[in-house]
DNA sequence: CAACTAAATTGACCTTGGTCAGTTTATTGA
DNA sequence: TCAATAAACTGACCAAGGTCAATTTAGTTG
């Protein structure tokens, strides 16, 4: 079995990570090269790739972070009492999401990874997501605000589907004109879990 | 106004396609090198990229062939007379995409994008299937077995999300144990489409 | 403390997609 | 037919992510 991490090892990922996240904010994340991050760091390109299996690896980190701060805050704002107020819980994570294709990319590619090493934390998210949006879903259910025709668990994942649509589309029709990710949403979550007479 | 291409071109660009289809064939997406297939047809590597925009370009076009394909039989079975039918017109699709991530990821790229020189193909492929669902749709919806209280086009949108989910999951678990992406989108059909009693 | 072992780091090197100034080939026009 | 012009192609070169044998540093043991 593995022994635990040297002091200097764990000083040495959180200088990556730090010096990343400085990187990030001034040339965002499709700016970001490895060899800036490794000289900023004041280590050797070697080094970064012991710690993270590449640098998706590594940005996977940062954002599975910013992703769990999104929870955080969605979970603070209580239960919704309607499927409109559900949106609106939801609004920031979207935003923030659609705000960087890497951002999407990544989450896409690593949401619901069997958790491997550091990407746990993007996995991890999505899981969370889902259960909180399955607790919301169940008490408007018994509110008869939402369909309880299917179990909650069920259409939180199928929100999350219209999401990465709505998204992905989003992208597509990088047109400034279009309707934000968000009023595109809304008919689908409307249509997806209102009760039908 | 730019000129119509010479004989050359035209042929020089079939060869490459030649080439990456064949390339493609024995290594697979994600084994597939520019190098080797510039070496194979023949030509330079910056006659390649005089040809499409990069990696991505050429082999958008190869599998925007494949989709267009795949409608092609779509649309020969006619309109599907149940929502099981449906699922059943979709799964080949299905299948193809879920076979392999650079498809998936090549079209959820460029899907909908306003379509720019040759990926337009995958652009075209993508309203396509909307279209050919919503006429589906449409006549199912006429026979009842479908909800009506939405637009045939707006459903098929719909599909298209959960389609993309499905495969989704099905990349991150990765697991062979797990259940096919068909079998995955089956609920998620039904959820969407069912008329509610 | 010296010898030994494992963790941590290094940086030269590799791979591969992509660029572009320069060269060859085709077309046009007098 | 022979410039002149545009299209097509070339290949040396670059960028940037990723690898790994070799080296340094930390921890351990007699």
């Amino acid at each position: 079995m593995p022994r635990q991490p040297q002091k200097r090892r764990l000083e040495t990922r959180a200088k990556l990570l730090e010096v990343t996240a400085e990187l990030v904010a001034t040339e965002g994340y499709s700016g970001l090269k490895v060899e800036d991050v490794v000289n900023r760091a004041g280590v050797a390109k070697g080094t970064l790739f012991s710690h993270f299996r590449d640098k998706d690896g590594l940005l996977a980190v940062l954002i599975g972070a910013e992703v769990m701060r999104h929870l955080d805050q969605m979970e603070e704002k209580g239960a919704p009492d309607s499927r409109e107020a559900l949106l609106e819980r939801i609004a920031p994570l979207l935003e923030y999401v659609a705000g960087d294709r890497v951002i999407f990319d990544l989450l896409l590619r690593y949401s619901g990874s069997t958790g491997t090493e550091t990407d746990e934390v993007v996995t991890e998210g999505f899981y969370r997501q889902i259960a909180i949006w399955g607790d919301w879903i169940t008490q408007l259910q018994q509110a008869g605000l939402v369909r309880d025709d299917y179990p909650a668990q069920f259409l939180a994942e199928g929100i999350q589907a219209f999401l990465n649509q709505v998204i992905a589309i989003w992208f597509c029709m990088s047109s400034p004109n279009e309707q934000t990710p968000l009023d595109a949403l809304r008919p689908f979550l409307e249509a997806w879990l209102a009760p039908q007479a």
